[in-house]
DNA sequence: ATAAAAAGTTAGGTATATCTAACTTGTAAA
DNA sequence: TTTACAAGTTAGATATACCTAACTTTTTAT
């Protein structure tokens, strides 16, 4: 049985290596910044993980998910995507509240109740953030998303889905009265600085690079 | 902030000295050995929930809940009951299946979690063993029920809940095929040991003193 | 090729929660 | 009222997860 800690660092090992950049492999100081530790802990972490065989590790080299270590990762992944989704469906949390609190019930131990909330769910593909869920087997589609920051000037696109699931900018894209499958029509880029104009509701507004670079759309 | 474990030694207490024997207060050995610990352990722990107001205690002498501690164990047992509830409810958990995991969803921090699932489940004053849940202002109903092996030969009686909360209990209730709201007639007791002759869904069997103080009814 | 900077590890320390073994206190029986 | 046993505490370990400060290795730039 794991730990809720060494569930963590699983999990972001996978988020860093997989879902993010697509690189397959992490660096200790990477992975503690986004842990929010320094890295020496995240060493000692990494060598208790190593002898469990979860990841695959060398001294000073760079870190991966081993088979069983990417499992585990992505059922805890799969849960934390359920749980989202109960929350946001079921019981009317807001988009930008379901991250918190799912970091907690991700943990929850019990494989009968994962199977029974999925089939509440209605065996859902994609969470509130529109995140592809991983099924029972531990499948999860690849996801061919851009970011906002990529669309062409003159086009529409579609939000899908975040990059970032900090509180600030959920709030933010809340306000700005943005959500899944809202339209997005990109007039303009500054190229000095990449921020962009855009049309949300027929309001046209101005937002920085790093905000698009958050926005996912088809 | 309280730990997990902090919880479920105010959770003990409740239990320990307001729900099973209203009696009000507990003794070091008495908690240590409800919670599977050593009385080293617990006096430890005791010294740290003194400290932080929870409950009152001196140097040899009982326990019993604060003010503060008795709101947060109330909470904690809203909690339990609450998600015991939307397991059965709305999972198709079995009577016996929902007590462990409830033992890891009551330590969730949400406000407002606990409001909407309240709210989701429609206010229920009951979980699925017939014991009464906290309302949100942390009023607890008491409660008057008598245990089965309490009730007059000849009588029938009607099951509400049950005291046991252990697995190995509750599957012998369910292979009786024994629930809330089942109907059990005394037919007579063994003098010499306890042990009742009783009537469930048009069977006659024989259970122990042992069972029989475990089963409330009304 | 070397020096500086970045990345990563080790040593030693804290806090929590647990244990065993030895000790102290309270109570109930002789 | 003394004594023995039950109840409870303390001391000293262990394991997890975190820290700071000092050290080592790898990478990058001159
Ligand atoms: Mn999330
Ligand atoms: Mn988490
Ligand atoms: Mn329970
Ligand atoms: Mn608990």
């Amino acid at each position: 049985m794991l730990s809720f800690t060494e569930e963590n660092y699983l999990k972001a090992l996978l988020h860093i290596t997989i879902e993010v950049e697509h690189k397959n492999e992490a660096g200790t100081n990477e992975l503690a910044s986004y842990l929010g530790v320094k890295p020496a802990t995240a060493t000692d972490m990494l060598k208790k993980l190593k002898e469990k065989k979860l990841i695959v590790y060398e001294k000073y080299g760079k870190i991966s998910l081993s088979g069983s270590g990417r499992e585990k990762a992505v059922e805890i992944l799969r849960k934390h995507r359920l749980w989202e989704t109960f929350l946001h469906e079921k019981l009317d949390f807001s988009w930008d509240e379901v991250h918190e609190v799912a970091e907690q019930l991700e943990h929850i131990q019990s494989q009968k109740l994962v199977d029974k909330l999925d089939k509440f769910l209605g065996f859902p593909e994609y969470d509130p953030h529109g995140d592809a869920i991983p099924n029972a087997k531990g499948e999860l589609k690849p996801s061919f998303r851009k970011t906002l920051s990529e669309v062409k000037e003159g086009t529409t696109c579609r939000m899908v889905a975040v990059k970032d699931n900090t509180v600030a900018f959920l709030k933010y894209v809340s306000q700005l009265e943005l959500g899944i499958n809202t339209h997005i029509k990109v007039i303009g880029r500054q190229p000095y600085d990449g921020s962009m104009e855009i049309v949300i509701n027929s309001n046209t507004i101005v937002v920085s690079q790093k905000f698009a670079d958050n926005i996912l759309i088809i």
